[in-house]
DNA sequence: CGATGCGGGTGCA
DNA sequence: TGCACCCGCATCG
């Protein structure tokens, strides 16, 4: 393994118990056998964002446990509403939160069969199906109906934003736990409430249960008068918030305190839960990390939006699952320099979990005319001559509108034509200055051990352009896009993204053929001069990969032709 | 009406 | 056997 580079910016190399990552299903023999008692040496950049060491005062449990420790009343946690990641907590018994089993997440109940332990699973969010944008440019992420009934009323509805031509609400699931939502779990004892999560979620934020209740005030329904002074006190709000709260949202935010922790000293054979390897960096999705828009938080017109559920970008995502673990990742120094000062986070996970931007719910915005929003204060600006630095702190807005399907803006520097991208069928990085692949930095990739085996590249950052994409030689899923020896899982994975795909396929249709490359592609509603008319192109291969038996449905050369007429 | 919790039951691995 | 998930029921606001 090469000596890291530059590892004072980008990451740390750690002994991390494998018990703290969580072990594999207990059918996994392989799995457990073969990690179970030992310690991995992994590059921080691969740990999840809210990953930290457990201060070692705090005794180790596991929800399952026959007895789980007595706590001391101060070693009781804050509430945390957006848990996220692998965490445990212990909060206080008089906690009203705690007691009512509170969550941002849209948590259901879910049967485990025994009455001490609460468990419940994450719905996911609410989007539209055709992924609109709001004035403001963000995302419609609605809270789904925790109500089976309710969310099947839910879903098909026309889309809210007035702007959305043809949209309806659909559920985008939660699949953060090895494919499969993320569970919490409580379980109440004299000493406090005991809360462990389970996976992380790999899906926006749904609008928190304290927004919720304007829609049953009307804006649900377009009511324009109320709709506007509403969206007109939440943007306000969330200003306020941002400026009132500050660092005292972390306590809530699930971004700080989420922890990763050691092994439980009763050792839990039944547990149930990921390896290492269930991060976002390896299968979740990795759109998380393009088109997000922030604002410069200093400005106090900071907000954060994923942006990042379209269905167009599924294709993206299931193309970036292959190399999401390469993908731009960012330094942030931790919170708590005592425990893990050298963490390090993908830009997704920042997006997760940095309150330094506030969410603006969709509900909060129907009816919201972006001069309407430009009234309440400073604009929410949209900056393309921000970026996204090298060290991954947000400070760009991709255009909205002149990227159909946007990605992370990773530089300035225009004039770069020679660019390196990930051939998933070799493994292989390979630079030509024709197919450039967005999304990652090849540093990255070269201290990265894990995955280093097959990959050798130049020291060189390459970064890639807002509006550059790529003709993706995609071949099938290799090894590494999935979680090392979790088979099982990796199959899993495998066949709900072929069910997402094949629910996007129905929506899209119809790909063209690249002219030249004979590879599908999606095609982008505007060329850039600044970039190769090759390089204008989202390859499509997927698709065939992923549907051998019916091809047919994504060649429409005509199409194209049409498309390339009309453009 | 929907959120929430409980628990019987099924299918899968 | 453990887990995800479905369903119906009851309670509560």
């Amino acid at each position: 393994m090469p000596a890291p580079k530059s590892c004072s910016q980008l990451s740390t190399l750690l002994l991390i118990p494998c018990r703290a990552l969580n072990t594999k299903k207990k059918g996994d023999h392989h799995h457990n056998h073969r990690f179970s008692s030992k310690l991995l040496l992994m590059k921080s950049s691969m740990l999840p964002a809210n990953f930290h060491i457990q201060k070692s005062h705090t005794p180790d449990w596991d929800i399952n446990d026959t007895n789980v420790p007595a706590i001391n009343e101060a070693e009781l946690n804050e509430f945390q509403e957006w848990a996220d990641g692998h965490c445990r907590y212990v909060y206080n018994p008089n906690n009203e939160d705690a007691k009512k089993h509170i969550s941002g997440w849209a948590m259901r109940n879910t049967n485990n069969h025994n009455v001490n332990i609460l468990k419940k699973s994450c719905l996911g969010v609410l989007v539209c199906s055709v992924g609109c944008t709001l004035p403001n440019g963000t995302k419609i992420n609605l809270r789904p109906a925790i109500c089976d009934k309710a969310r099947r009323k839910q879903t098909g509805k026309p889309c809210p934003n007035r702007n959305c031509s043809g949209g309806q609400l659909e559920v985008l699931s939660c699949r953060g736990h090895c494919g499969y939502p993320v569970t919490h779990f409580w379980r109440h004892t004299k000493y406090g409430i005991f809360f462990q999560a389970k996976g992380i979620h790999d899906h926006p934020r749904p609008e928190p249960k304290s927004s919720e209740s304007r829609r049953s005030l009307g804006i649900g329904r377009r009511s324009k008068g109320l709709a506007v002074l509403l969206a007109r006190d939440a943007a306000v709000g969330n200003k306020l918030i941002s400026l009132a709260n500050g660092n005292k949202r972390e306590k809530h935010s699930g971004f700080k305190n989420c922890e990763i922790l050691p092994p439980p000293l009763i050792k839990d054979s039944n547990s149930n839960s990921c390896p290492i390897s269930e991060t976002p960096h390896f299968y979740n999705y990795p759109n998380d990390n393009i088109y997000c828009m922030s604002m410069n938080a200093q400005q106090n017109n900071q907000f954060m939006s994923y942006q990042n559920y379209h269905h167009d970008q599924l294709m993206h995502q299931q193309m970036f699952d292959e190399s999401s673990h390469v993908q731009n990742y960012s330094f942030v120094p931790y919170p708590n320099n005592e425990t893990f000062p050298t963490a390090t986070m993908p830009i997704n996970e920042q997006v997760h979990h940095q309150e330094n931007f506030q969410t603006i719910q969709s509900n909060d915005l129907y009816e919201f005319l972006p001069e309407e929003i430009f009234q309440l204060d400073q604009p929410i600006v949209k900056s393309e001559s921000q970026t996204f630095g090298v060290n991954g702190v947000i400070t760009s807005a991709p255009s909205l509108e002149t990227s159909q399907m946007p990605f992370v803006n990773l530089s300035n520097d225009l004039s770069s034509t020679s660019h390196s991208f990930l051939d998933l069928s070799s493994g292989q990085i390979q630079t030509n200055n024709k197919y450039p692949i967005e999304g990652f930095t090849l540093s990255e990739i070269n201290n990265n051990s894990n995955y280093q085996s097959n990959i050798s590249v130049n020291d060189t950052q390459i970064q890639c352009k807002v509006n550059e994409v790529a003709v993706y030689n995609y071949q099938a899923p290799p090894e590494t896009s999935f979680r090392p020896n979790c088979a099982v899982e990796n199959e899993k994975v495998l066949k709900r993204k072929h069910n997402d795909l094949e629910h996007v396929a129905k929506k899209q249709h119809s790909l063209p053929f690249h002219p030249n490359s004979n590879q599908q592609f999606f095609p982008k509603r505007e060329s850039s001069s600044l970039f190769q008319q090759n390089t204008n192109y989202y390859s499509a291969d997927l698709y065939t990969a992923n549907f051998p038996s019916k091809p047919d449905v994504y060649r429409n050369m005509e199409k194209y032709n049409n498309y390339i007429t009309n453009n």
